[in-house]
DNA sequence: GTGAAAGCGCTAACAT
DNA sequence: ATGTTAGCGCTTTCAC
């Protein structure tokens, strides 16, 4: 076809306002440019923080996000997912026992985790997760530093990768310093702001506490409402440490410690990943572990009174 | 076709767990139950706090939110609003001058804007808004009432409705006072935090300014910080006042005096119209508002040093 | 190079 | 009731 003719049809089809339609465009190529994303509450200010770098590096790729709502209570509407509506789907709220990432493999559908991992057996799985050990034992081997011994910790529900490992990896890091972390210093609530005061609130009332590790930033603020209504100093009485380092954390307001995760790149090399596989379903599953730093603020502080 | 074929198939379809296919679905019916959302940046927290209670609306109407993200500079992609992806649109950045609503009502699609207005002509249009004139109104009183004259304003983009009503509604309502509001007490700028803190920067370089109000939370945030920054107390030195009461605002480390807008009901309310609208063609465009009210926190006082 | 036609998977209208 | 078919709008293949 002449390039003449071409711009001549171009240019018509400019002025007529025609558009080709989707929805036939992708019956015929069995592709629909649009990825599927799994998301927790938007009202929960991580999700908005990892969901961001998602949108647009999808954008960059061409791709065009659909939400999936997960508020953790029901599950999700996940037809959608199975009814081609998506070219591959991000799933941010897996849970440990969840069968929906075997539903999607079982279809061929690519998928990469985000934040959350999926462990059952040996099997490699797309996945783009931060160093929660790492973090954690960081997070330990700071406060024993300063001297503390009455550690606690506020942790996500055991479910959820991020909640677990980041328990376990403080527990193991303490345990190799000499310190044993009290059953009863531990509080296991989902990953809300309120969740987090008020698990807060039980660890004060039941023992002496004077450092708190709280295994997101989300819990960490709201441990800090607490402490600041009961008129306790930050960190003059208790420590606070989060971990993932959300934009929030680092308002002067809020001047959070915490354990800090590069959500932007974390965002994008799962969504670049994602598009290698949609691309190429040979691609092999890769799971990338994004490196953590300690994000030293000014909510943590020496221990005193021993 | 035999009738152990017939069984056998049925009992295969129902094992592979069969979906009917939506975009074959879409093709037949010219319905693809997904609804397009423009929307700014995920990172700014007010995008967040008014999608959230959209896409559980948009959930409970049976509708897929498909995010079209707007970065406020260069163009969103209009494309999938035309291409009959969408039943409807909803658009959450309008500018005063632009042409998109026109071109999608032109086309006889659905829209409602949430939060910003397009006004051109006398012609109804589907909108969701809070009471912006009033709501800055109610700070200019209080202001008042306090005894602040040396006031200043950071306002947003004059493309914004949000911006311009905002101003306008604050310098109208300080007249009616007695009181100008100088020209060079005010700051238009991006509705960002940073922008925020930078403007208050340049307003406090600029002359004594004793209390200012930002025309959204985000701003004020921003202005909160460059005040914590040198070191001015608040409200001790300075009296800041925001619009939105976004969640943050309520935090007790920012504490912030602000116009409540029922970002939930708004968002609800906007999805509601928007699912009848899509329902039925017919169904006359509505401009909703939102009632507001002021929400007396911790960073408004009386002044001082007059 | 150009044009015609088949077919993607579904729904709805129409036969039987 | 049940089964058949046309057609949604696009891409791709195949004739010419």
């Amino acid at each position: 076809m002449s390039e003449a003719t071409r711009r001549r049809v171009k240019e018509a089809a400019r002025e007529l306002g025609y558009v080709p339609q989707q929805s036939g465009r992708s019956l015929s190529t069995r592709r629909s440019r649009r990825i599927g994303i799994v998301v927790g509450e938007l009202s929960n200010p991580f999700y908005p923080a990892l969901l961001d770098p998602m949108v647009r590096e999808l954008e960059a790729q061409g791709y065009l996000p659909v939400l999936i709502h997960d508020d953790g209570l029901e599950e999700p509407t996940t037809e959608p997912i199975f009814d081609g509506s998506f070219d591959a789907v991000l799933l941010t709220t897996t849970l440990l026992g969840s069968s929906l990432p075997g539903e999607i493999e079982r279809r061929g559908i690519p998928y990469v985790m985000v934040n959350r991992e999926f462990v059952v057996d040996r099997r490699a799985r797309s996945t783009a997760v931060p160093d929660n050990a790492t973090g954690a034992s960081l997070v330990a081997d700071l406060l024993v530093d300063l001297g503390h011994r009455a550690v606690a910790m506020v942790t996500g529900p055991a479910e959820t990768s991020t909640g677990t490992e980041r328990l376990d990896g403080f527990r193991d890091a303490l345990a190799r310093r000499g310190i044993a972390l009290h059953p009863e210093a531990v509080e296991r609530v989902p990953f809300s702001m309120a969740d987090g005061a008020a698990a807060t609130a039980r660890l004060l009332d039941r023992r002496p506490v004077k450092a708190i590790f709280c295994a997101n930033d989300v819990l960490a603020i709201g441990a800090l409402e607490t402490l600041a209504r009961r008129g306790l100093a930050v960190p003059g009485d208790v420590s606070v440490v989060g971990f993932d380092d959300i934009p929030m954390a680092s308002l002067s307001a809020i001047d959070l410690s915490t354990v800090a995760v590069d959500l932007d790149r974390l965002g994008r090399r799962a969504v670049r990943h994602l598009a290698d596989r949609a691309r190429d379903p040979e691609v092999v599953p890769t799971r990338v572990v994004e490196p953590v730093e300690l994000r030293l603020r000014g909510t943590h502080g020496p221990a005193r009174d021993y």
